[in-house]
DNA sequence: GCTTGACCTAGAGTTAACTCTAACTTTTAC
DNA sequence: GTAAAAGTTAGAGTTAACTCTAGGTCAAGC
């Protein structure tokens, strides 16, 4: 089975993604871009990265790997770990912006069964820093801000 | 204790934010900006807001509802709630990509041991679909992509 | 054969979030 | 009192990731 653009690019902002280098491997047909099944596993795995907020040029990068066959499979490999570092410091970062949240929520709750914000004003934070070093770092390993 | 603007400056872009109107209350002496202690729940608030990655505009709402008063608490509420949300969603989606990512860790693994992609190429990606509906959305109630 | 519609490209335009520059003021150190 | 350091501003420039436009190709249906 193979797929049209208007059904890819749905999914995907294919026709910029393929301006950008990112699928270079793609059937063409009188130069209209065919979609197979084969493509999937790769469409897939760029929207992964993408969606891990790797700039296009860092995918670009990982694609030029990829072409480039097994010399560079340990390079690969290595990209891949630092994503999954990545993950692990978002979800981190997640939760530690979820107690700030969840401080916000009580303090509104409290706050609307008051009436009033006075009530609530001088609860304490639940951290007291905004020194940079206690922050989580962003999960920025070559990743976009 | 009081902070001048370039201590502030190594933790937030500090003016950047200010033009855009992020902090209308701090105070200041011959234009300079004197940043006082009392001010940091409120720049730990931003900076939170900032890395669950809401646009600066949306930020900047919810700062002209809290210098509204009282009057705007439910409203304020009601953005905090939609960002406990957002950080669900978005942690849901981080282990969904962490799938993929340890696959292809797998994959290299093997590849890398046997010395060439061949011996792992048809093994099967771990969820066989890139239908939009199936992946998680974006964290993006209100928020940038 | 001709219109319609789905596809193509190059390149211009847009938007958000900075980032830098130049010219000016205020504070600090001697 | 004066020079340097650190603060200020408006506004121009940058970058990434789109997004749109204009003009063109190609296959299908009438």
């Amino acid at each position: 089975m193979s797929y049209s653009i208007s059904e890819i690019a749905k999914m995907l902002k294919i026709r910029y993604y393929d301006k950008e280098g990112l699928f270079p491997l793609v059937k063409r047909i009188n130069g209209i871009r065919v979609f197979e099944d084969k493509d999937f596993p790769w469409l897939r795995m760029l929207n992964c990265l993408k969606n891990l907020n790797m700039p296009i040029k860092k995918i670009k990068e990982y694609v030029d790997l990829a072409l480039k066959g097994d010399e560079t499979l340990k390079a690969r490999y290595q990209l891949i770990l630092e994503q999954e570092e990545n993950i692990q410091k978002q979800i981190k970062e997640l939760k530690y912006y979820k107690k700030q949240i969840d401080f916000k929520k009580a303090y509104y709750e409290k706050a609307i069964e008051a009436g009033t914000e006075e009530v609530v004003k001088d609860w304490p934070n639940p951290e007291a820093t905004l020194d940079v070093d206690e922050l989580p770092n962003k999960g920025n390993i070559g990743n976009r801000r």
